[in-house]
DNA sequence: CTCAAAATCAGTAATCATTCCTAATTACTA
DNA sequence: TAGTAATTAGGAATGATTACTGATTTTGAG
């Protein structure tokens, strides 16, 4: 593992994950001022290829880039743009189900408001 | 509704959906030989803002756009391409409960392989 | 009808995320 | 240490999508 590449997965473990190619080359080049953004995005596909960090693509069509390659769904928050995962196993067991054990891998994003900015809201009304 | 936009609308709804905005080009131009893709995009964006169809993002950032806008679960087969719609309920029912009724649209795409290409392997292995 | 305002169009340029390419550098091996 | 393989930085190329522009079509009030 190149110093790069080590970077790059040290970056998205000390984040909470859920970070853009973009993000993590920004943070990258505090340290390696020369990191070229081709190589980030080398190491983050072969990072995923190896198993040892996952990806899922947004809405938008870009993707972001998770500590754990496990799969398991999101919660985009469409006030703030938080992120965060679906820890409930039941939607991984429902695929499961559906596709007769043949599942290779799924991308759940739902969008939806988080806690945070669903009281904000319940606070503005009162 | 204009010429081009209705005959968007009406390709999507001939076929089974899920067809890109390359695919739906194509096709419209059989009818009206100089329509552009601009065009086509625009149109689709406007028919999903107002609820005539639905998108959805494929794992590699592209859209294809589906004949039914109400928010559903896709099953790509991993081996010919094929993309179903999942019928079963409780994905959206378990996304309801986690989102604690706020849910404001889900994009599920699932990765397997499709009950032919299953059949197909198993004559093959044999 | 008639004509002007509004909507829509075709075509093309621009954008953005991502991938590809190449020559140079670095790391490994014997 | 010499040769080879892997990796890099930087930039060019790609592909999907969006934005822009001037021309054309549609619409609706008089």
């Amino acid at each position: 593992m190149s110093r790069q590449k080590d970077l790059v997965l040290e970056i998205l473990n000390g984040s909470r994950g859920h970070l853009s190619a973009a993000q993590i080359y920004e943070s990258a080049r505090e340290r390696i001022h020369n990191i070229s953004l081709g190589t980030v995005y080398r190491d983050l596909g072969e990072l995923c290829r190896d198993g040892y960090i996952g990806r899922f693509v947004l809405s938008d069509g870009s993707s972001v880039y998770d500590r754990t390659p496990f799969p398991h769904g999101h919660l985009v928050c469409s006030e703030c743009g938080r992120i965060d995962d679906i820890e409930d196993p039941c939607l991984m067991d429902d695929l499961n189900r559906i596709t007769a054990g043949t599942l290779i891998s799924a991308e759940i994003v739902a969008e939806h408001i988080c806690p945070d900015c669903r009281s904000s809201i319940n606070r503005a009304k009162a």
